[in-house]
DNA sequence: GCCAACGTTGGC
DNA sequence: GCCAACGTTGGC
C-alpha cells in the first residue's frame, strides 16, 4: 500500500483559481514546462494530497486538492517530454493562509515556497502539512 | 511596474 | 563545459 504524499501546487487565481476547480469538479494540471515541478507531478499518486496557493493574487493557501489521475503525456505540450495529472476538490480552508503567515513560521523554512519562490509543484513533509492545515483552521 | 531569483539557451 | 544573455515567474 502507498503512503500518502503532500504537495502544494500554484495557480494564478485569476487563470484557474480554487473555487473554479470546486465548480469544474476536476482540472487538468497542465502547462508545467519547468523539470522539478514536472519530476514533482510524476511522483504524485492518486488520493495524494495538495496545498492550493493562489499566486500573484491573494498570496495564500486556500484549499486542498487531491490527485484524481496520475501523471499522463501533457496535451498541451507541442514539444519536449512534459507530463501532467488530474486534481479534484477535496476540502476548502475554513480560513486562507497567508504567504508572510507561511514565512514567519519556524517550521516551514524548508519547504519551497519560502526558498525557491518560483517552483510551481513543490512536495511537502506530513509536518508541514498538518502544520499548514491547523493554520488554516480545518482538518481532514 | 519594478526587480530579484531562477532556468534555459547558445556562442565560444 | 563555462558563462553571458535572455525570458519567465512572482513578490513587493
Amino acid at each position: 500500500m502507498n503512503q500518502t504524499k503532500y504537495w502544494i501546487v500554484k495557480s494564478e487565481p485569476d487563470v484557474f483559481g480554487y473555487e473554479q476547480l470546486v465548480k469544474d469538479g476536476t482540472a487538468r494540471w497542465d502547462g508545467v514546462r519547468n523539470y522539478q515541478a514536472r519530476n514533482n507531478l510524476r511522483a504524485m499518486q492518486v488520493g495524494d494530497l495538495c496545498l492550493f496557493y493562489h499566486s500573484n493574487i491573494g498570496l495564500e493557501v486556500v484549499g486542498i486538492a487531491r490527485v484524481q489521475r496520475e501523471h499522463y503525456p501533457d496535451p498541451t505540450a507541442e514539444k519536449g517530454d512534459w507530463s501532467c495529472v488530474d486534481l479534484e476538490p477535496f476540502k476548502a480552508f475554513n480560513r486562507p493562509v497567508p504567504l508572510p503567515e507561511i514565512k514567519n513560521h519556524p517550521d516551514l523554512q524548508n519547504i519551497a515556497l519560502v526558498r525557491n519562490g518560483r517552483l510551481s509543484v513543490m512536495p511537502l513533509s506530513f509536518d508541514e502539512f498538518s502544520i499548514l492545515l491547523s493554520m488554516g483552521a480545518t482538518h481532514l
